[in-house]
DNA sequence: CTCAATTATATTGTACACAATACAATATCC
DNA sequence: GGATATTGTATTGTGTACAATATAATTGAG
């Protein structure tokens, strides 16, 4: 094996750890979001959503896909399930009737007291320290703000 | 806001940034890979057989799914595309009729020589240096070897 | 005022992920 | 050697992702 195909060599690759380091974070919290009745991205609409009900925000379609890097193709039927359940209500705006808003219920925030253990128990079930997680988390959001910033003259 | 919802804060959350992240730079390969009509996990399926067929190793699905930390559920239909693209063999072992080994096709492995150039290209548009990348992926994997090692007693 | 461009969401189709289950073949224990 | 457990893959169903397209409402130019 000459040393261009060290290039290809799939150890090497910062994208497949990536890939292969996201399912494993995923299927930590997948026990414990079960418990709620919740699938990781589900989850990661409902942190948005408490987060703006205690800032008495409102929160459009657009707005959690930005917050969230999320089209609506992944989104409306994806809250559609959430509305489903009673956790959240979607409404079309009368100021603008091609904006729907989103917002919890009265549900979908006694759910937020349940959550609240999450965080603590997931970083237990890591066995990694909480220091080199929390390091780790920056070097990505640095990193991903830097992509993003190179992508976004063409934004989706 | 008290001290405990921070806790839930989105920002906060080393999950969110390794999802989002993840995203990014997938949505990077994209342009790159479909040049060659392969989605990000066939390419990464194809890096495990190139480097099968260089070294001579038989591949057997349940082998791409270790390495790959993927199950039969996504490997399957995955496979099967790519055998109808003509880039891979699907074969049922004579030994064991349970096993089913996948291998390049003369024009999978003609595909390595277009595959070559797409990791240095994709590190320029990242416009990250490469030595804070490979930190970054090395940090990654010692966490997953740890998550994995936990995980490990009732894997999957 | 009206047509064109833009904006915001929804719909459709393809392709993962993965749990649950099915099923057939091999291995093992007695 | 036959019941039982294990192993390896396939199938089915649910839920994302995302490109492409559709639709409807708003904005803006003339």
């Amino acid at each position: 094996m000459d040393s261009t195909d060290d290039i290809l060599d799939l150890d090497n690759q910062l994208c497949f750890a990536l890939y292969a380091a996201n399912r494993a974070v995923t299927s930590l919290y997948r026990p414990l979001l079960t418990e709620l009745g919740l699938t990781y991205p589900q989850y990661l609409v409902m942190l948005v959503l408490w987060e703006a009900a205690t800032a008495s925000e409102v929160v459009r379609v657009s707005g959690l896909g930005s917050r969230l890097r999320l089209d609506s193709g992944t989104l409306t039927p994806l809250l559609k399930r959430l509305e489903e359940r009673g956790l959240v209500r979607r409404q079309r705006s009368v100021e603008d009737e091609r904006v729907v808003t989103v917002a919890v219920t009265a549900a979908g925030l006694a759910m937020r007291e349940q959550a609240k253990s999450i965080p603590s128990r997931l970083l237990c079930s890591t066995g990694v320290d909480s220091e080199r997680l929390m390091a780790l988390r920056d070097e990505l959001r640095s990193v991903l703000a830097r992509l993003e910033s190179r992508q976004a003259p063409s934004a989706r």
